[in-house]
RNA sequence: GGAGCAUUAGCUCAGCUGGUAGAGCAACUGACUCUUAAUCAGUGGGUCACAGGUUCAAAUCCUGUAUGCUCCA
């Protein structure tokens, strides 16, 4: 729609007319500086300056122009009114500064912020009248020396001022950015240009990938792609968003977990592989919730928990170590230490301690584990199973308490289907979830390799789905198929990388640490009803 | 799914117990050849989220809707 906005916006073309009676001029309807700048636009044009220029090669970025001035300031005896040779540099215009005859503005590139120093008897009248023309929001190329001014700030003295691009719309106020949190996540481009932290938070995340990314490799891992579009939605407790595909005539599922497929590759004879990319849960929205989230998920033929538990505690150590090297890391009014090496403690220890009752157990009366959750003030269903309340007891009572990086084991079978089960507690399977500040991180086990034993936990699954659980998983009959062919032992890991990036951003919400998160379709309003008569 | 809070100029926000809609920044006009939240003088800019209701009178009170935020399930 970008291009076509300069048509659209004509104030007095047909067109513009036409589209005033039609449902989207709502968001196009211009209000007074946007019409006084196309107005500008338009003027700029006839007089021959192009308002949207095309390529301009700069020589430097705006951090570069200040280390190549430094340099070559250092190299002269006369610093007084050294100038360095030219330099081509291009940014959006933050401030402006007009002062009769001359001009000083701000311009910011991905690097850094750089002042230009406009003259007009240097570069003439109709370029001068131009430039009294530009505001802050568009953006220019500056071609000329860098030098300092009389207060010190390394500046460029523009010789050469070419638009590159006028804004329709304003910028955001300049003291207090932009603040309306909806705006921000709807138009985040907006909040990028007002609130530079913004961009370095996503430049962070985008670190972090890297690194953990790098240190997969390291160790010897492979990156694959497997399906993002699923026919059976496996791997995961939680509702798929349905798909459909039309030449097929299928229902399809976007991911909630890659883990099946990547499970497939060990049997393929991969031994190491990791995946990280997006998985999709049709669940509801929270301050840690993205119906679209990131995810790494590792598999590591013939090891088991325990070495993916040494790896999740290397692959984050290895991360945060990046941007805060004491492992010492701020977030909200706490601060986290990483070093490791990390707790862990059973979870049937830590519901006891949190209930007072030491003869709970996975096994225990099912109306003494429902006491205890009622005692709690935990809800449960009827046909929960003792497990299962205790489970829900450690979900809504400890959870939140596990501030610094736990390692929690020791959970039961009954909710963990493709987890191998202890060799001397069958009740219990070996897996660990890893809690950071109260929130699951990380979730890990050794994983299920026998066919016959996968077959019946997914037939237990089937059995909660039909009770209503529409979680539970499905049966993957070609994920039966595979193992049946024989899967190496294998310790599996899952991270999620943007609960990841929350905590080495200091981020209290996913929101902002995804560039675009999930929101409500915005509402047509009431009205159109005016536009009628 | 439930509860609370919010929605006023392009942006950030005032607007008390109902009585003609306000400020700062941004914009426009003018002055100014080293400013940096530039300054000085002047001007324009509003469907008070939307739809109903109460009232002589609603941004303000009531109901509903939309969107967002927070908390809970």
């Amino acid at each position: 729609m970008n291009d076509k906005r300069g048509e659209l916006v004509q104030p007095d073309s047909l067109l513009f007319n036409l589209c005033l009676k039609g449902k989207f001029m709502d968001e196009l309807q211009l209000n007074q500086v946007q019409e006084q700048r196309l107005q500008i636009i338009n003027d700029l044009r006839k007089e021959g300056f192009d308002p949207y220029g095309s390529r301009y090669d700069r020589t430097h970025s705006a951090m570069e122009v200040k280390h190549f001035f430094e340099v070559e300031e250092a190299k002269v005896e006369e610093k007084e009114h050294f100038m360095t040779s030219q330099v081509k540099i291009a940014g959006r215009i933050l401030t402006k500064r007009d002062q009769g005859k001359t001009a000083f503005c701000h311009i910011v590139d991905q690097t850094d912020k750089i002042q230009l120093y406009i003259r007009k008897d240097v570069i003439g009248e109709e370029n001068f009248s131009m430039v009294k023309r530009l505001y802050a929001g568009d953006i220019v190329g500056a071609e000329g020396p860098a030098f300092r001014t009389r207060t010190g700030e390394i500046s460029v003295r523009v010789e050469k001022l070419t638009i590159l691009s006028k804004a329709v719309n304003p910028p955001p106020e300049k003291w207090h950015g932009l603040t309306d949190v909806e705006m921000r996540y709807r138009q985040r481009y907006v909040d990028m240009i007002a609130n530079p932290e913004v961009r370095e938070t996503f430049i962070k995340r985008s670190q972090i990938i890297q690194s953990i990314r790098e240190f997969m490799t390291s160790k010897g891992f492979l990156e694959v792609e497997t399906p993002m579009m699923h026919p059976v939605a496996g791997g995961a407790a939680a509702r798929p968003f349905i798909t459909h595909h039309n030449a097929l005539d299928m229902e399809l599922y976007l991911r909630i977990a890659p883990e099946l497929y990547l499970k497939r590759l060990l049997v393929g004879g991969f031994e190491k592989v990791f995946e990280i990319n997006r998985n999709f849960r049709n669940e509801g929205i929270s301050i840690k919730h993205n119906p679209e989230f990131t995810m790494m998920e590792v598999y590591q033929a013939y090891g088991d928990m325990e070495t993916v538990m040494q790896l999740a505690e290397d692959v984050i150590v290895h991360a945060a170590s990046k941007l805060y090297p004491d492992l010492q890391i701020p977030y909200e009014e706490k601060v986290l230490s990483f070093k490791g090496p990390w707790k862990r403690a059973y979870m049937l220890d830590l519901v006891r301690e949190a209930t007072g009752c030491q003869e709970l157990s996975y096994s225990c009366d099912r109306d003494l584990a429902a006491i205890q959750a009622a005692k709690s003030g935990v809800h449960v269903e009827n046909n929960d199973s003792s497990a299962k309340i205790i489970v829900k007891i450690f979900e809504e009572k400890v959870e939140a308490t596990l501030i610094a990086p736990t390692f929690v084991i020791g959970y039961p079978r009954e909710t963990s289907p493709l987890a191998k089960a202890n060799a001397r507690d069958p009740l219990t399977v070996d897996r660990f979830e890893l809690f950071i500040y109260g929130r699951e991180i990380g979730n890990a086990f050794s994983e299920l390799n026998d066919p016959e034993d996968q077959r019946q936990r997914f037939e237990d699954q089937l059995r909660q789905r039909d009770a209503g659980d529409d979680e539970a998983h499905q049966m993957d009959s070609d994920y039966i198929n595979a193992l049946r062919y024989g899967m190496p032992p294998a310790g599996g890991l899952g991270i999620g990388i943007d609960r990841v990036v929350m905590l080495l951003t200091n981020s209290s919400s996913i929101r902002d640490v995804i560039l675009f998160p999930t929101l409500r379709k915005k509402g047509e309003g009431g009205a159109k009803e005016k536009d009628e008569t």
